[in-house]
DNA sequence: ATTATCTATAGATCTATAGATAATGC
DNA sequence: ATTATCTATAGATCTATAGATAATGC
């Protein structure tokens, strides 16, 4: 039993299992879970299909292990949002922050909303324990500086949704937006004044 | 070749043909089309797998059968912009429209979103040239009210992204919604009046 | 000695077709 | 006569394993 190694795992093993992962990030992302195949990771990776299965326990696996190991990344700049500083200014780091990992990571993104799309058959467990608890945590926050008059009152949980939502199109509608925007260049430009005009004028108490 | 008849398709090919697309749209919305199987969408129309095959070219000829033939009723509100209209309440009576549509249609919402996500293969002609034209169309529209002082100046092309992201967000992340949300009622209520007010704030002049 | 890798292939799943039979419309 | 439907199965594609061989680390 290779998968989980009970002691030290080797330089080889570190090395092919992210090797792997990264492929199945490239390959899953594209295609989905049943759109994408062990050839097409093996390909990616650089490896033989039975050595793929060598270091995971099966397709399944590697799926499971890719959105377990980026959930913790993903949900991070959330976090961030801080209690002790200036609310609008907050919030519209969080989302400046969002669209960059949109430019930055749109595999992880297309990789999460592919599985949400699906509903969620091998997330779902994180999304209650680890996403819920800190969606709460926020749109308590983000209620406390309403009720302290420091931004506008609007509903916290739709103001998180329509900040992910915007951001995540760019990631997720590439195809869609690259057609409509005819090739041209800093598109996420645009998009970065675009919804920080937006959200500042939403917020402004 | 009972696909595409040359005459006049009898009522059972109607029938039936109609039966197929509506079982095609709730499978390939659920699972995408690499997920979903002949054999699930030969059950959920109460038809045997040869006999789907009897109607249509093959699983690719009935996904793209769907598509295009919910694009035109997925793309009409937006060409439903009246030039004549007061423009705030056109653009915002268009968001409306649109979040109905994720409410009522989230089946179809999601087989666009996973068709897009997965880089559009066989719907980047349509959106050349169904798409395309009608929001060049509609940004003109947008700038020349903008250019008249009657709503703030913002991009009409993140305008529009941000009015298709918000809205979908509901019928795509449904299962991610759902968690968040805890089974509340009303979460489409919520957010049209947040919507409401998010893009009421946007425009003013 | 243990870990890593390969070739070959079993076994499952899926799309699609062949060919026979039943139902329908002039 | 033509259209619609069914059973049986071919053929392709994929996941996963068996079993042998090569590479690595005490």
């Amino acid at each position: 039993m290779p998968d989980a190694p009970a002691r030290k795992p080797s330089r080889i093993q570190l090395r092919n299992r992210k090797r792997i992962l990264d492929a199945a990030l490239e390959v899953f992302s594209r295609h989905g879970f049943r759109g994408a195949t062990l050839d097409q990771i093996a390909d990616e990776a650089g490896l033989s299909k039975p050595n793929i299965l060598y270091y995971f326990d099966g397709k399944e696996a590697i799926h499971v292990t890719l959105l377990n190991q980026l959930m913790e990344t993903w949900l991070d700049p959330l976090d961030h949002m801080d209690p002790e500083g200036e609310p609008v200014e907050e919030i519209l780091a969080y989302m400046h922050h969002k669209l960059e990992m949109s430019r930055a990571f749109p595999r992880e993104s297309r990789l999460f909303a592919n599985e949400i799309l699906h509903g969620a058959p091998r997330m779902a467990p994180h999304l209650e324990s680890g996403l819920k608890p800190l969606f709460m945590r926020k749109t308590t926050l983000i209620q406390s500086w309403i009720d302290g008059g420091k931004i506008a009152s609007i509903d916290p949980r739709h103001l998180i949704f329509s900040i992910w939502s915007t951001t995540q199109h760019y990631a997720d509608f590439d195809a869609q937006v690259r057609v409509l925007m005819d090739g041209e260049k800093g598109v996420l430009d645009g998009a970065d004044t675009y919804l920080d005009t937006l959200f500042r004028k939403l917020l402004a108490p």
